[in-house]
DNA sequence: TTAAAGATGTTATATTATAACATAGTGTAT
DNA sequence: ATACACTATGTTATAATATAACATCTTTAA
């Protein structure tokens, strides 16, 4: 029951990707597919090599290559995250929808919550008019102990 | 000339050093002040194996270890940071005053400028506090183009 | 239909980081 | 001063993360 409900949801989440990829004329193909579906298959991040050997399942002959080149086209096109702190992988929980997402991270349950927030988008441009600066890329990624692990 | 200012403030900084881990009884024993005078001796950011082989002009049996060790040291210790998105490490500019240090990274001169900042101190706490989580660790950096390589 | 560009396969290697155990130094209670 | 516990360092080995380089296959567009 609640596996086909997590079926349906990731479903869900492919149909908006392969619309997402039509419409912004990027090619989702198989294997670039087939990486993403092990992405949202997880509950939480992923690291690049388990990823590897789960895929390895599909097709024994997958070399990381294989693994880091799809990561690749799958973070510039803002479907997954790398968390740089834990040098991890996770999917986009509204991918296209905006530019930067922030990350709490749970050290005790290794969970992560997605944050988009206007507030932190708003401290990233004034922060960076105040330097003079241009920025291009945020990560900002606060871990700690998430409410459900606090005792 | 400019090498002795830089000199100067080098010795200021370390004596700040030595004076803060007198009257937190930390010891900082000959190789990890060896290890931080060669990071404060960098412009910028520099990688644990550069840091490593520099290290060997010193000490030419250094191993990868003796690296890690003394930048988990300085780390902990508030006198370097991580960054998270080159794998670097750089000098803390005010080391044991506050928590958290930001940072803005140009992509094209490689400079690194640190930010403290209560504005984004507070959208951490209070992105924290919304979403119920206790927050230990924060990692922002924003990379980007500083204002002298805007052309 | 064919040249160019893009995607994937494949081998090899670069880069970053830590585990595990041995040895040496330091502080402290006796 | 001695012996113990603790911390730091030395050393070997390997784990974990990521990319370079080149070959081959596929797609696209002229």
């Amino acid at each position: 029951m609640k596996n086909s409900k997590e079926n349906k949801n990731a479903n869900i989440y492919m149909k908006n990707i392969e619309k997402l990829c039509k419409s912004n004329n990027l090619k989702l193909t198989a294997l670039r597919k087939q990486v993403l579906e092990l992405i949202i298959s997880k509950k939480g991040f992923v690291k690049a090599y388990d990823l590897l050997n789960d895929f390895k399942k599909i097709q024994p002959n997958a070399k990381p290559p294989t693994i880091y080149r799809s990561l690749d086209f799958l973070e510039e096109n803002g479907f997954i995250h790398k968390l740089q702190s834990l040098n991890a992988f996770i999917k986009c929980t509204h991918p296209k929808e905006h530019d930067n997402c922030y990350f709490l991270i749970c050290k005790k349950c290794n969970n992560v919550e997605e944050v988009c927030s206007s507030k932190i988008d708003k401290v990233v441009s004034n922060t960076s008019k105040e330097k003079n600066f241009s920025p291009k890329n945020v990560t900002f990624e606060i871990s700690g102990i998430c409410y459900k692990c606090m005792s």
